[in-house]
DNA sequence: AATGGATGCAACCGCCGGACT
DNA sequence: GAGTCCGGCGGTTGCATCCAT
């Protein structure tokens, strides 16, 4: 008999509205994230807790990258879920702009399909060091496993190595200055950023200059407006959201206001603290103002500490073959 | 232009495990 | 040690959009 749901009486179900996402953000910007019991009930959300802690960590939390998957990505992802199995946490934590929701769906939509394509077409080829290993004999596997972790080390030290372009730093073009490339005049094509409260607050921005007319509504208003805004900028927005239907406007200012604020605190808050704990490609990561890096973005798991640690000795041995196809 | 299937993705559900009493 | 609470995780669903016919 499992647990009977954490709130199940009178909670709000289905896509969160801008509003939601406001004052969702705006408590987390004075509480911080965490205790999310307590995030209804102070709110005044008609959200299960589950739901709110959902809807920031895969959606509102700061330096999440949305938008297509680099080819990097694209191989890590196809790497460690080879490694790791369906964990999608912990392939996630490999990728931290990442969220684990958007892995598994990206995993399940695109890579699984990809992956059986290429099986059925060039059986072999791919299949060294994929699913196939499952198939082989214990010692094979053994060995199998051994390149895999090869594999994994070099992948991982190519990909968090900050002077070489990876799917960490790919997004980063202007690792310093992360605020200014997303208000700069053209969004990168592939990279729509809905996710910081900094990308939040200037397409609410724009999202309110330009009430949106259409009639959709929800969480693809939601997303859309999000995305559509920080790809097209805010004087743009013409697709999205049917809007403020509780809000008052100049409720909706403080809060947006409030954002900006969260903003300043954000860059402040960005301090050499976490600087001098982080890795490097956290240290990106901080450049995209996350407040709360530091809970969200663990540290190097002891899996990936050893596979780092053994990486430098393990490519001087020589595994210049590894690749992923 | 209409329509029906395919696709992509946000959100929900149920379970698990750690922390606390 | 047992019970409860809460956060987290992975699987699944529902729905909007896309695309081929």
């Amino acid at each position: 008999m499992g647990r009977p749901p954490c709130c199940d009486k009178g909670v709000k179900k289905g896509p969160w509205t801008p509003e939601e996402d406001i004052i969702l953000v705006s408590y987390i910007q004075e509480h911080g994230p965490g205790n999310w019991r307590a995030v209804p009930t102070r709110t005044g959300l008609s959200r299960c807790s589950k739901s709110c802690r959902l809807r920031w960590t895969n959606y509102l939390r700061p330096g999440i990258k949305r938008g297509n998957f680099t080819e990097q990505e694209e191989k890590m992802i196809i790497h460690l879920q080879d490694l790791l199995g369906n964990r999608w946490a912990a392939i996630a934590s490999y990728l931290p702009q990442r969220t684990d929701n958007d892995i598994k769906n990206y995993w399940n939509t695109h890579l699984r399909k990809k992956l059986n394509k290429l099986q059925a077409g060039c059986e072999g080829s791919l299949g060294e060091g994929f699913s196939a290993s499952r198939q082989i004999p214990r010692g094979q596997w053994e060995r199998r496993l051994q390149t895999d972790i090869q594999m994994a080390k070099q992948a991982l030290s190519e990909a968090l190595s900050p002077e070489k372009p990876s799917c960490l730093s790919a997004s980063n073009s202007h690792p310093s200055d992360s605020s200014s490339s997303f208000s700069s005049s053209k969004p990168t094509q592939s990279l729509c950023y809905a996710s910081s409260a900094e990308n939040i607050a200037r397409m609410l921005k724009g999202w309110m200059k330009n009430p949106p007319k259409s009639s959709r509504t929800n969480s693809s208003v939601t997303q859309n407006s999000f995305n559509n805004l920080a790809a097209a900028g805010a004087d743009t927005a013409s697709s999205g959201a049917k809007g403020v239907k509780g809000a008052s406007s100049a409720e909706l200012s403080e809060n947006f206001e409030s954002l900006f604020d969260f903003d300043q605190s954000l860059e402040s808050s960005n301090s050499d603290q976490f600087s001098r704990s982080l890795s490097p490609e956290a240290t990106v990561l901080q450049d995209e103002s996350k407040p709360y890096i530091g809970a969200e973005i663990m540290p190097f798991s002891l899996l990936e500490k050893w596979l780092l640690d053994e990486a430098g000795c393990q490519e001087k041995v020589g595994c210049g073959d590894a690749k992923f196809f």
